[in-house]
DNA sequence: GTACGTAGTACCCAAAAGGATACTGTAAAA
DNA sequence: TTTTACAGTATCCTTTTGGGTACTACGTAC
């Protein structure tokens, strides 16, 4: 739950910022909808996109992303159980902020070699298309 | 810090939004780029514009986005102490991220009447069309 | 008859984030 | 002379977050 952080939004003008990433914080929120993004997804299918999730977090940000109304939860009654997610309409609305996102990621942050580290582009700002060249 | 967040990026698709998201992540984060975006400000005219904030946290906050590279802390040698926070260059390529992200709080994020609440426009979505036709 | 895939829960624990309070030193103002 | 403003630190404590492991039920495939 983010509410602690919700707590404090009328606080301070600039809240509209925090506002919004008070429903994208979580570990895993943000992959989970830019996966969902793309078209509809089951439980089991998502995890195949994530494998470093677990199915207890997993469970617990998708509970979450529900239960703000961005993504939606459908179960069919069969056995094995078969339970879809999806963006709901308003989830939608995310697509530019998920893009501005994705993009500001893509210009600047870099997985080091190693890939257990982030990076941005900090030499003086040379243009984005370089650093995505190298 | 965020490692812990950065550490898995590598793992999954869909990382530049996580990637991006680790640089904003801390409850101050984004209200601090935001008002830093309008200008350079003092530490204690930030801490006027935050007023729920404490003075460690302000500090934390402040000490990794310098970290990141989006912010600089410039000190000037006098007494009383005079230490001016501003965007980097880099700091200023997150302008429509921010925008983004304040855009959508904007339109979808209400503060309840009793400030202690958020909710998010969930009926069917009356909201901006033009975000959806985007 | 055993294992597999489905979509989860329950329980416990470690780490990280956030917060309260008190303290520093100097100079100018009241 | 006491107070105020400045920009912090240090210490301790609580809350929140995230993760590990084990367990469920059911039906099908081997």
């Amino acid at each position: 739950m983010s509410l602690p952080r919700a707590k404090l939004v009328k606080n301070f003008p600039g809240c509209p910022v925090e506002a919004t990433l008070t429903y994208l914080d979580g570990k895993w929120k943000g992959v989970i909808l830019f996966h969902l993004m793309e078209g509809t997804l089951r439980f089991n299918e998502l995890r195949r996109k994530l494998p470093a999730v677990t199915q207890r977090m997993l469970t617990k940000q998708l509970r979450e992303l529900e239960e703000s109304g961005l993504v939606s939860r459908t179960v069919y009654p069969v056995v094995p159980p078969r339970v879809e997610y999806a963006m709901t309409p308003l989830g939608m609305t995310l697509k530019p902020v998920i893009q501005a996102l994705a993009a500001w990621g893509d210009d600047y942050v870099f997985c080091s070699p190693e890939g257990r580290e982030l990076r941005l582009a900090s030499d003086g700002l040379r243009a984005p298309v370089a650093a995505l060249e190298a």
